[in-house]
DNA sequence: TCCCCTCTTTGATCTGGCTCATTTTAGTGC
DNA sequence: GCACTAAAATGAGCCAGATCAAAGAGGGGA
């Protein structure tokens, strides 16, 4: 846990695919400001695929928790692909998607406020993460105020004073590192403003 | 010219390629805000190539000048992936590009104030459809002001500010829907900031 | 050539969220 | 159990950019 599988700008040469824990994908820019890409689970794939010019990683890998990867070289997945279409197919389905969640990211920036947003970044967190205890849908993975506001474009403070917001609405309840959802109907309503 | 190729939430079905002319695809909110993903120039493919669940086009398409498009199913662009596994390489190749572009786009409107993110549009702008003329860098589409605003994430009349701050810095000259680049230098300048 | 419509510009005001500063709190190791 | 450290909460002030309002201008059609 929170080692760093690979730094943006290296050169990429695997592909990798977590099979236990969970991986965050970081940007970072000159000014030292962070973008927290996605955090993946277990069956997600990550590195760069794109052979056109591009050949380094465009982000950061750490571990969010203790993980377990498995890599292949970008060579050996491409035959792979040759020989069989069907793989090429579904990552052409996941990519695709990817593509989806990142051009909607861009919609919520630029016409949501960050209350809404933070709420949409719950929720996709507790779909993924999310597993029953007392506290409502616990989120299995150590959390941050500074990874959701890396996550939904804001400043921690801002991004503390939201949950501090939810946690007074009853909707969630959170501690240090953890947060768990109890009504995922009352933050549905606020994601859509 | 202004006519409608598809329309956003419709059963996504042909996949499409712009042979010549322009592209522009919008995505549209509950509240009526647009969000121009991007314009495409000949050579470029959209539609939906996702199989999995999603079905339908993200956003909507429009030609920004006369145009001509060649149309393909999706089934038979399927099949002919699998007969011809280069194909999937380079389709997969240009989604990695693509994403890659988005995530860029979600960098910038986090980072960035409006107006290097306007500087840099019209960068990427020129760098698709600038030609030379007397004026510099002519951009060949009919661009307004509005969808500056709609590519950059923010009002139309901020963008119409930051054009004419270009304008008066000797960087860009622009009038109604059309606009040519000077300094291309002094524009990158800005893009960072 | 003139008119009309739409695009563009410019001004004035207002506010969401950032920044800076400080206090409080929850873990962690001893 | 206690001290130490990093995360979280909270408060105050400020500003980039949105919004509202209105005037100005280029282009196409009759």
């Amino acid at each position: 846990a929170g080692d760093t599988i690979y730094y943006q700008d290296e050169r990429a040469t695997m592909l990798r695919v977590v099979v236990y824990g969970a991986v965050k994908l970081v940007r970072q820019t000159i000014e030292g400001k962070e973008i927290l890409l996605d955090i993946l689970k277990p069956g997600e794939y990550f590195g760069n695929l794109s052979a056109s010019g591009n050949d380094t990683y465009s982000e950061t890998a750490q571990a969010q928790k203790d993980v377990c990867i498995l890599s292949i070289s970008m060579r050996d997945f491409r035959s792979l692909i040759s020989k069989y279409p069907g793989v090429a197919q579904l990552v052409l389905n996941i990519m695709a998607d990817r593509l989806q969640s990142s051009q909607q990211q861009v919609e919520h920036l630029t016409t949501l406020p960050v209350k809404a947003r933070v709420a949409h970044i719950l929720m996709i967190l507790c779909a993924k993460f999310g597993e029953d205890s007392r506290h409502g849908k616990l989120l299995q993975l150590p959390l941050s105020r500074k990874d959701l506001a890396d996550m939904s474009g804001t400043s921690t403070e801002t991004a503390s004073r939201m949950m501090s917001d939810f946690q007074n609405e009853g909707i969630i309840t959170s501690g240090r590192q953890w947060v768990a959802i109890n009504d995922p109907d009352g933050l549905k309503k606020i994601a859509e403003e």
